[in-house]
DNA sequence: CGATTTTGACCTGCGC
DNA sequence: GCGCAGGTCAAAATCG
């Protein structure tokens, strides 16, 4: 499941994710190792856990904005989005993929079950740099060679206080012009740098950063 | 001088 | 139980 942002901004294109070959890490079994995704979107698999991976990631091309991107501030797991979106879809699409994460995905395995969930997403561009800006600040924390991969994958978190979002850096083994970036967890804190607009929904009591919800800090999980 | 990065060690989960 | 791999910690080094 992959999200690319062509020639026209969140246009989809399939991707064929890369898959661990069995590595034993056991996330290689959301899907065919070859195919598209086409678990539809929110349709959780009650007899898997979350299927998320780096293979879910949205792909960004360039021009459409590396160095200057700001990445929803909801977060989701699972398979998200199919080709043929518009803007306004896919924007609904991850927002209901949030809120299917939240509530919907049943795992019954027992580590699937007792293990927190966390929210994720990856995000795939075409990027020379490896840090981009999005608005907020990160401290690196680790480094760390992967199986499977030449590439060193770098770990950040959030520097704010008191906030414990943590994301992943990566480059794409299969193409090393590729940078894959994985956020988890959602920020209890509106950007530092990027605001334009901020105000809490009193009815729902989710946060609208910029015309994109945002999940009130008294209903983060960690 | 405080903040950030680097990097080896340590911890933990999972498969065999 | 053991070994591997991923993730985190923390002290030292570096930077602004």
């Amino acid at each position: 499941m992959v999200a690319a942002l062509g020639s026209h901004p969140f246009d989809m294109a399939s991707y064929n994710p890369p898959h661990g070959q069995g590595s034993g890490s056991g996330s290689a079994e959301s899907g065919s190792a070859s195919g598209n995704y086409s678990i539809p979107l929110g349709d959780a698999q009650p007899d898997q856990p979350p299927p998320f991976d780096l293979s879910d990631y949205i792909l960004m091309e360039p021009g459409v904005g590396p160095t200057n991107f700001i990445p929803p501030p909801i977060l989701m797991q699972g398979p998200l989005m199919q080709g043929g979106m518009s803007a306004p879809q896919m924007e609904s699409a991850v927002f209901q993929a949030a809120q299917n994460s939240a509530g919907v995905n049943i795992p019954t395995s027992t580590a699937a079950m007792e293990r927190p969930r966390t929210e994720r997403i990856a995000f795939r561009m075409q990027s020379e740099i490896e840090i981009v800006d999005d608005g907020y600040k990160w401290r690196k924390y680790g480094k760390k060679s992967v199986k499977d991969s030449p590439n060193p994958r770098n770990y950040y978190r959030c520097s704010t206080e008191g906030c414990s979002v943590k994301k992943r850096v990566e480059r794409d083994k299969d193409d090393p012009s590729y940078v894959i970036t994985t956020y988890e967890g959602v920020h209890n804190h509106v950007s530092p740098t990027v605001v334009y607009d901020a105000r809490q929904d009193a009815a729902s009591g989710r946060y609208y950063v910029a015309g994109m919800a945002h999940m009130p800090p008294s209903s983060l999980g960690n």
